[in-house]
DNA sequence: TTAATTTTGTTGACCGTCCAACATTTTATG
DNA sequence: CATAAAATGTTGGACGGTCAACAAAATTAA
């Protein structure tokens, strides 16, 4: 578990830019800190620490610590499922090609880190009692499988699938979720290289052969 | 969420069962309440309420709070392995017929519980920072792991396999575990009979076709 | 431009709350 | 009545949110 500390800039002199460099700091620093410690450890102490603010300094960039973590979350998914859609839409490239980047977009900077999947665990398993969490980590599920549906559909005209579109979308993100599981906690130790290959042969798995 | 609890049972009479009733509904209730809770909202006082007992009973029993859990966890895993030995070891069934059973007793009384896979959920991602938990998470999908590679191999012998006998049964694991981690957030609406379908249909990308 | 004033950013100590562990008292059993 | 079991009381520590005071930047006035 290596440690990933904050990349430390100078904030900026001007108003506007020291908002926005330590919201992003605050968000950063959250996020980091919630995979480092998990989210009831996660004290205010310590992000605002990582972020190299004060304690105080919280409360003026949000309402409360809460808000703050599902802003960090909201964030992260915001920034995945855009690099997921750009992927698909990317029409240079082979259907199947293009699901195989989209899974493996989940095992490479700049989404995955070790304590970027472990935050995800936390907030994950946290969602089951604060619905705060919840909302955002479904819509991002859900998002994910709707942008691979219309590509497995395009090799389902091809004749190419052997199971549901549905089925096979969903599937994979069930797969990638259990692999972000293992990565997160290290149990299986586990390589995103070979996270890549598990995607690869599911993805392969839902293919007639040739 | 249905409110599962605990079966309400008189406890019995004579001392020596009394100390195994209690030690038991401890465990279970431990077990159920840091499904309900979460580990850390998972406090004493509520987990002695859940087994109908008051703050203080859990220091006659166990030495602390985090030997209570472990112990709890433990339980809950050995008696999945059990399930799961026993299913390898019965003869009168095709292999692939008892990897599959194996990968459905994952989703099925008495292994499978709502409150169980949340409590599930809540160890692993407590596990990353506390290392008490960590080893029997992991030497459980090891064993698991282990006990479906000799069937995985018996495939292989008849010909019948796309890919490797490790890559196979611990894919298995993996998908088992976004599954269950899906199920017990609820975050996908998942049902344990499509739990199941996806193992069967990741069980089938492992064969050739014929 | 410079000085005075207002606005925004930042800090660390404080307070009420909650909990696990420990200590004590009450109840049950043989 | 003695001993173990169970229930209840106490304590010390850690947390998040609040706030008064200070620092820096922006705005205005001269």
């Amino acid at each position: 578990m290596p440690a990933a500390t904050l990349p430390i800039r100078k904030p900026p002199r001007r108003q506007a830019e020291i908002r926005e460099f330590r919201r992003q700091s605050l968000l950063r620093a959250a996020l980091i800190t919630v995979g480092k410690y998990d989210i009831e450890a996660a004290t205010v102490a310590r992000i605002c620490a990582e972020a190299g603010a004060s304690r105080g300094l919280i409360a003026h960039y949000f309402s409360s610590k809460e808000e703050l973590l599902v802003s960090a979350i909201g964030s992260l998914f915001g920034e995945a499922q855009t690099l997921k859609v750009a992927i698909a839409n990317d029409a240079t490239l082979d259907p199947i090609e293009r699901i195989r980047r989209i899974a493996h977009s989940s095992f490479k900077a700049p989404i995955y880190a070790w304590e970027v999947a472990a935050a995800w665990q936390a907030f994950t398993n946290a969602s089951r009692h604060n619905s705060v969490y919840r909302e955002p980590i479904r819509a991002s599920t859900q998002n994910s499988v709707n942008t691979v549906i219309p590509l497995f559909t395009l090799l389902a005209e091809q004749q190419r699938l052997r199971i549901g579109v549905n089925e096979a979308a969903m599937g994979l993100f069930m797969l990638i979720d259990g692999l972000w599981n293992s990565l997160a906690t290290g149990k299986d130790e586990l390589q995103t290289s070979q996270a890549i290959s598990f995607c690869n042969t599911y993805i392969e798995g839902c293919l007639r052969q040739d």
